[in-house]
DNA sequence: ACTGTAAATAGTAATCGTTACTATTTAGAG
DNA sequence: CTCTAAATAGTAACGATTACTATTTACAGT
C-alpha cells in the first residue's frame, strides 16, 4: 500500500475523534485540512484501513457505518433513541458501570467474527 | 396494531426460517403463500414486528439488514468470507464450540441497547 | 348486518449511503 | 529522470430502504 496524504489524514482524524463518525462526518473533518478531497477517496481509504485492522467498524441503527480510530478492547452502549454511542471499557463490571452512567440496558447482542470451517477449508 | 394476513405470514416465515433471511428473501418465501404481497408491505411489517420485540436483527457485512424470529437468547458467529451466520447457544463454553465446529475466532463485538441517561430524563 | 374510520396494502417513485468508473495525478522503484 | 501502477477528484450509477397515494380492509359503534 502506498502511503497518500489523504489515507493518513482520514487515519489521523479517526484516531482524534471521540465519537464515533461516519465516512460523511469524517470527510467533513479531513476537508479542513484537504479542502479539494473526495468523498470516494474517504470511504476508498477507510476501506483499506478496516482491511489493515488500523480501523474499526461500529454498527449503528441509522442505517450508515460508523467508525472507530481507538482500537483498545471495549464494548458499545447504543441509545435506541438518539442514537448515540458510548465506549465502555470496564468489561466485568458492565452492569455496575451502567448503573452508575444511568443508561437503561434492553437487549445485548454479541458477534464473533471469524472464517467458518467451509471457507478455511475450500482454499 | 389492527390484524392482517400479510402480517402473520412474514412472521410465519421468518419463525420457520433457520437462517437469517433479509427483507428481500422473506418476500420471495412470502410470495409462495401471498403471490402480489408488496416488498413494501414486507418493510413496513418487519419494522413493525421488531418494534413489538417479536423479531430481531442481525448485523451482517453484506449492508444488507437480516432477521431473525429465534428469540432464545444466543449469539452469532459470522464469517467474513462467506458471510454465513451461525447461531451459538452454548454461551458458556464459547471457546469450546468454535473449536469443535472448526471455526477459527479472530475478534469479538459486543453492544448493549437500551434507553440513555438523557433521553431517559428528557420527557 | 350496515356504516364510518383509520389502519393496512399494492404499486410505484424517490431517497441517500455507498460503490463504480475514468481521466489525471502521484509515489516510489530502478 | 523515467516508468508504472497505485491513488485521486469528480461524477455517474447502484441498490437497499423509505415515502407516497389511491384503494382495500379490519373492526368498533350503531
Amino acid at each position: 500500500m502506498r502511503s497518500s496524504k489523504q489515507r493518513d489524514e482520514v487515519l489521523k482524524v479517526l484516531k482524534s475523534s471521540c465519537d464515533h463518525p461516519t465516512a460523511d462526518m469524517i470527510y467533513e473533518r479531513v476537508k479542513e485540512k484537504i479542502p479539494n478531497i473526495s468523498l470516494g477517496t474517504v470511504y476508498r481509504n477507510l476501506g483499506q484501513l478496516h482491511d489493515e485492522g488500523l480501523i474499526t467498524i461500529v454498527e449503528s441503527s441509522d442505517k450508515k457505518v460508523h467508525y472507530e480510530g481507538n482500537l483498545e478492547d471495549h464494548i458499545h452502549f447504543l441509545c435506541k433513541k438518539c442514537d448515540v454511542i458510548t465506549d465502555i471499557f470496564h468489561k466485568n463490571e458492565v452492569p455496575k458501570v451502567f448503573d452508575n452512567l444511568g443508561h437503561l440496558v434492553e437487549s445485548q447482542k454479541t458477534v464473533y467474527y471469524g472464517i467458518c470451517k467451509d471457507c478455511r477449508n475450500n482454499i
